[in-house]
DNA sequence: GCGGTAATTATGTCTAGACATAATAAATCA
DNA sequence: TGATTTATTATGTCTAGACATAATTACCGC
């Protein structure tokens, strides 16, 4: 292991046993210096990867110190669902009920959001696992920013996995809830009307020079409550 | 701005247009030094930064790629519940229903997760909105973990913002599901039985030398389906 | 052509300095 | 005493090298 990587962890893991506990002035660089005998750049840049990270905070003349725990927050993975069901049950289709095109709606929130002008392709399906449908899929992808779409081939294909691979780096906003099951999707799920399901809804949009730009695409999944689970691990 | 910024901002603005797609290498570190007249170090430095992030990986010899998208993921902020609750609607109380101390039950799950040996505290709360009631927690504090906790008085003090303040940084999970209410919480919460909630619990363990260590504390929390939503910005 | 060896090359890590900057502490003056 | 200036100090950023490491490419004998 590496000088840098060997300081980091030390001090991490004073933090993290919490024998340096939020406020504590931790070494200061000549400090650390000295003990490692190594130059101050090693150092500083161990102390400046773990202020990265929120793990610590700098104050010039004052030194480093162990930062407080602000909000709650955790890395939440959002599979492709594909993936993630081939290898936990071994069998995935998606099923393709409709596909049109058509012009943004106005009075609809989740299109307007994207600020799209042009053509928009909607995609509605569902995600079958081996024994059951597992969720459906409710898709919106702006062609005048992914024009290959329109010649894509989704009535087999998932299309997050297919956009995975064709789309440039974005923003995104994700937004988490819990739904009742309306008529048409118990009926597509195979559940009662009423049960609770959870709603995962995304917007990508590309991302310029730190601004957000033009969108990509809206995509609202429903998950039965008893079939699917958002799994997060996180380090502060 | 410094120059290891400019330098970084500049590549990842060009990766985020969809200027240099996925695969695409960008210039080597010597062209970078020679195009901003700098020291090798700086654009070393700038290119670790994008590294460590994700986007771009980078390889001995062949040079530095545009890494491919993965997985879905997405910081998902699970906010101080009062004090968002202050900001929105100017009123937040946390009303305690129950409190008492107990060893751990094997047949509980989520207590085993903790793989805690000492006394529990346990306890039953609602926070209150302005109008309604706004989500029931249920909280289990290791008390060999948390020892203040036992002498803390949460008889109107919100648990989880006390034991930020109170709590070494440690590691967590989270589980983001729906559920349908139950009589219990129905009645708590004054909605139907059946409604649809969101339900996130919460797992925190001190961590010690990159292990998982002693558990410190597990939450559930359960909001009715209409009036809490998880909201996750997040750049992949 | 094939397989092994050597040269090349881009990144990885580190050094020993330099000057800049910001915040604190000390000294000074009104 | 209180306000202002000055010195001190820790971090921030950068340089111009050095050697290490890993992977590719070129070469060479067979």
């Amino acid at each position: 292991m590496n000088l840098e990587t060997r300081i980091r962890t030390d001090v991490e893991a004073r933090i993290r046993s919490g024998e340096w506990r939020p406020g504590h002035r931790i070494p200061f660089e000549h400090e650390l210096t000295a003990h490692y005998g190594c130059a101050r750049m090693t150092v500083s840049k161990a102390l400046q990867a773990l202020a990265r990270s929120g793990l610590i905070e700098r104050r010039r003349k004052a030194g480093s110190f162990v930062a407080h725990p602000h909000v709650q927050s955790a890395v939440v993975a959002i599979p492709d669902i594909g993936q993630r069901l081939m290898a936990q049950t071994g069998a995935y289709r998606f099923e393709l009920l409709q596909r049109h095109v058509r012009a943004p709606r106005r009075q609809s929130a989740a299109e307007a959001a994207l600020h799209c002008t042009g053509d928009l392709l909607m995609l509605d399906g569902v995600h079958h696992a081996a024994d059951a449908p597992f969720g459906i899929e409710h898709r919106v992808i702006c062609l005048s920013s992914v024009p290959e779409a329109a010649a894509a081939d989704f009535s087999a294909a998932d299309p997050g996995a297919w956009l995975i691979g064709h789309m440039p780096w974005s923003d995104a906003r994700h937004r988490i809830s819990a739904n009742a099951a309306n008529a048409e999707t118990a009926a597509l799920l195979a559940i009662p009307v009423g049960a609770a399901c959870l709603q995962v809804e995304r917007w990508t949009w590309l991302a310029a020079d730190g601004a957000t730009g033009a969108g990509v695409t809206y995509v609202k999944q429903l998950y039965p409550g008893d079939r699917y689970d958002l799994v997060a691990e996180f380090k502060p």
